[in-house]
RNA sequence: UCCAGAGUAGCUCAAUGGUAGAGCAGCCGGCUGUUAACCGGCGGGUUGCAGGUUCGAGCCCUGCCUCUGGAGCCA
């Protein structure tokens, strides 16, 4: 028996072959009086290859078992097909019955609704769309590796279990073994102290900066937020480059650099995915990944920004003012009607940000960075980080912090300080961008969201 | 969490307060180098849940649940 063959690479032949075996799940099935037409789907692309089994080979008479979705193992001939619609075609010389589908099986041949298939989340993986969907995260998880191995960063695993409660990124979730109240003695719990999992790695990351000069972590991430949107997930994927020696202009330049290189990539190896979301999800998605490529991306200061939103004229539903965060709305007009690029907002108020970013010189804006793209808003925000010693300390203390719970993220600036900065992706509005499918649930295999954590 | 909208067959949707329907899917049969195939037939429902109004509720009222869109928080 000849080695099994991906569709992928039977439908990117050269030649006809004499012997090739094929397996995957029924798309669907046409039969005629002599033959039969199969087309199977085995994940490997998006098209299926379509099979023609006369009626006298072996296992055809099994073939009415060979329903929408059932497995099937075909062995034939690769040649030319005499039909429209595709180059190859494969004619059978013995099927397979591998597993048949229960005639309940819920993925019909017609177009469901993405609410739909979210119910069926282990199953929606063989519909067109999610497999593209799932085939460009994979692409784009090795794209992520590539960009930062290829730039010298180091991947570093930062800790998902943490025993720090208060990094100012939301709400976490509580890992425990003990029943009841945990609160109630925390010291009798499994670390001797509270734990949660992650909001960040960044903190970890920091560290690992300051020694291996570039560093990224990719990796889950959690938000025990009630946050019931289609931006918003419990658990999601982060990346979060750090580099040492490194300001505020340098960190905008590699998220740029990093949001072109992402859209260059999809354009350049998931071709075919994206035709299909340009056909059905985002008419405009491969123009909008062009564009991202070619285009500088805008920069602009906070202050200006604000000037820029009182000068539109627009009725904005929630004021603009400096010392007030910006809100979606406002950031949508940014990107979307003012410069109509990615824009990258830079040099925010210091009260309303974290106290590990850096205070700028001019003692009001803290060097932080938010990466603003059309559709989305911010899929970047970063900044950088507090090198001085006696700074971090003041900030840590205005924002109510315990100097002992930081006491060895404090010590990076105690031996051997730098300048770095870094920031944060969501790797699913990543994906969202990129792709033009408009809710993050539809980009994750199985998400997470609150009141929801089903398969 | 807030605002708005929606829950009827496996899916997508109809149905003035008066016996709950269609298309698709499924099953059976026919036909065809077919390709979202086509033609004929068959089965399929506690109308999200719990109350209430009414002679009578899918439809009106109350509460709850779930989903969707938007907002907040953020990535």
């Amino acid at each position: 028996m000849a080695t099994r063959t991906l569709i992928k690479h039977a439908l990117a032949s050269a030649a006809p072959r004499d012997a090739i075996l094929i397996q995957g799940w029924v798309r669907t099935r046409r039969d005629a009086k002599g033959f039969s037409f199969l087309e199977l789907n085995d994940g490997s692309c998006l098209a299926s290859l379509q099979v023609v089994a006369d009626a006298d080979i072996p296992g055809h008479d099994q073939i009415h078992r060979l329903t929408t979705g059932a497995a099937a193992a075909v062995e034939g001939r690769l040649v030319a097909s005499r039909g429209a619609g595709q180059k190859w075609e494969v004619h059978a010389t013995r099927i397979t019955v591998v597993g048949e589908a229960d005639p309940s099986y819920p993925l019909q041949k017609k177009g469901h609704t993405m609410e739909f298939l979210r119910t069926i989340a282990h199953l929606r993986p063989r519909s067109n769309l999610f497999g593209a969907v799932f085939r460009v995260r994979s692409r784009l998880a090795f794209a992520v590796h590539q960009f930062f191995q290829e730039r010298d960063f180091v991947h570093v695993h930062t800790p998902i279990i943490t025993g720090s409660d208060c990094e100012g990124a939301g709400e976490l979730f509580r890992v425990t073994t003990l029943k009841g109240r945990p609160d109630e003695n925390p010291g009798t719990d499994f670390f001797g102290k509270p734990t949660y999992l992650t909001v960040s790695g960044q903190l970890e990351g920091e560290a690992f900066a300051c020694a291996l000069s570039n560093i990224y972590t990719f990796g889950p991430t959690f938000r025990a937020e009630n946050s019931n949107t289609a931006r918003h997930a419990a658990e999601f994927w982060m990346i979060e480059p750090e580099m040492a020696f490194c300001d505020l202009a340098g960190d905008m330049d590699l998220g740029e650099t990093f949001l072109k290189a992402m859209a260059r990539y999809t354009l350049d190896h998931c071709a075919e995915d994206l035709a299909l979301f340009a056909r059905f999800v985002d008419r405009s998605v491969r123009d909008r990944l062009a564009f991202v490529i070619e285009r500088p991306f805008q920069r602009v200061p906070y202050t200006e920004a604000v000037e820029i939103l009182k000068r539109s004229g627009r009725p904005f539903a929630f004021p603009v003012g400096y010392g007030l965060n910006l809100q979606s709305e406002h950031e949508r007009f940014l990107t979307e009607d003012h410069f109509k690029c990615p824009v990258t907002v830079f040099n925010y108020p210091r009260e309303i940000k974290p106290f590990y970013m850096r205070a700028n010189n001019d003692g009001k804006t803290a060097a932080a960075m938010d990466l603003l793209v059309p559709g989305i808003g911010e899929v970047i925000g970063g900044a950088q980080r507090e090198e001085r010693l006696d700074v971090l300390l003041a900030n840590m203390r205005q924002h109510h912090l315990r100097e002992q719970d930081y006491s060895w993220y404090a010590d990076l600036r105690r031996y051997g300080t730098v300048p770095h900065a870094g920031f944060g992706v969501g790797f699913e509005r990543l994906l969202m961008f990129l792709t033009g499918i408009p809710n993050i649930r539809d980009v994750i295999p199985f998400a997470r969201t609150p009141g929801s954590a089903d398969f």
